[in-house]
RNA sequence: UGGGGUGUGGCCAAGUGGUAAGGCAUCGGUUUUUGGUGCCGACAUUCGGGGGUUCGAAUCCCUCCACCCCAG
């Protein structure tokens, strides 16, 4: 029989790392590939594309594995980053990574994978794909579902994540084990492809700010000013800079006006939302029928809450806090990852 | 100009003779492959200025300054 090849996404992680060892291991032809999606350095933050393809590359030598770049930069540009300041711009809150999943990983990569001569394509990502239906991760801390909602089943069947029934514990040791050199690397955060700088950062690169008013929405007055309301999302508390008393937390904002309104009242019900409008629905196979009863999370490692979704309205078991629109809802069958959309 | 009040770190605010609470903001760390939230830690040798009383004052006295309110 011949043996399947396999393209891995190696992101010079621990994890992406281990996930190619397991395939070698499990007996596929594997082939290790860097995705070149940005290499921009930022004022103050070295982007730290090169070292993560020095360490890919390597972990790729020490398996004795094929190692492949491919360069989406331009694509990624335009899917992901545009879509995200676009999204900024018009004063909603977007989730760039899902983006990045859905555009990127799950369509460019897998094409040009399957165009290169790969059956499938792997990633590291916590979570479990069984005949092209998407499940949570066993480790139920790190499962990363709520980012590969937006994936078609088309490309679950055509993906394997090694890592979805082990416990990140496991993935360490496993990865100490084999002498991994991303063994005990650090995990990375913030967003994948700015590293470790801030959205604030980041967006000023790209849009001219104005200063303009905050205001207390209880008492109508403006409290302070602030640099620009595109840095400031729903159920914000940082970087008002006003003090005295309780603090202040954002609870909507005026673009046109340039406007950002907040409350100290933990309790305003524009903090808090139990009904909430979805667009751009996915589902990875069926929706739901009307009223069926589901679980949705409303941001990553947020738990499981019941909800009902009617048309294009979820109702939520209980109100929960500052999601912002533009933020996507992900709706679960028990284990199942059905599908969801974006509040809008 | 009379009468009253206030002045404590960037902001709010305890503390009325015993050697500067707390909160907000900010900064740092942590949590997190989104934003945000949360959590932990740091942050006034000094209490508007000057002088005095006292073993000892932010707290008592004198004086100057600033701001606020009422009166006219």
């Amino acid at each position: 029989m011949k043996t399947k090849k396999v393209y891995v996404g190696m992101s010079g992680g621990v994890d992406s790392s281990l996930t190619a060892a397991l395939l070698v291991e499990q007996g596929y032809e594997v082939t290790g590939v860097y995705m070149k999606n940005w290499t921009q350095d930022l004022p103050g933050m070295k982007c730290p594309w090169a070292d993560d393809l020095a360490d890919a590359k390597r972990v790729a030598v020490q398996l004795g594995i094929d190692f492949k770049v491919f360069d989406f930069q331009k694509e990624y540009k335009q899917k992901v980053v545009d879509y995200m300041i676009n999204e900024y711009k018009a004063g909603r809150t977007p989730n760039p990574d899902i983006m990045c999943n859905q555009e990127v990983k799950f369509k460019l990569f897998l094409d040009a994978s399957l165009e290169d001569g790969a059956d499938m394509i792997a990633t590291g990502h916590y979570a479990q794909v069984e005949k092209g239906v998407l499940k949570k991760a066993v480790d139920e801390n790190k499962d990363q579902t709520y980012f590969l909602y937006r994936i078609t089943k088309k490309a679950l069947e055509k993906t394997l994540f090694p890592l979805g029934g082990m416990k990140k514990t496991e993935v360490r040791e496993q990865a100490k084990k084999r002498h991994l050199f991303t063994a005990s690397k650090k995990e990375s955060m913030g967003i994948c492809f700015v590293g470790s700088v801030g959205i604030r950062e980041f967006l000023s690169q790209y849009v001219i700010t104005q200063p303009g008013a905050i205001i207390d929405i209880q008492t109508r007055e403006t409290v302070g000013s602030h640099d620009g309301a595109i840095f400031f999302t729903l159920g914000q508390r940082h970087g008002l800079h006003v003090g005295g008393g309780l603090p202040y937390y954002v609870v909507s904002k005026d673009m046109e006006k340039n406007e950002v309104y907040v409350t100290r009242d933990l309790n305003d019900k524009e903090l808090w939302r139990k009904e909430i409008k979805l667009s751009d629905l996915h589902w990875i196979d069926q929706r739901p029928v009307n009223g069926q009863k589901l679980q949705v999370r409303m941001r990553h490692r947020a738990a499981l809450i019941d909800a009902k979704l009617s048309d294009h309205t979820l109702l939520l078991s209980g109100p929960q806090r500052a999601i912002a629109t533009g933020q996507s809802a992900v709706l679960y069958d028990s284990s199942v990852v059905l599908g969801g959309g974006i509040l809008s």
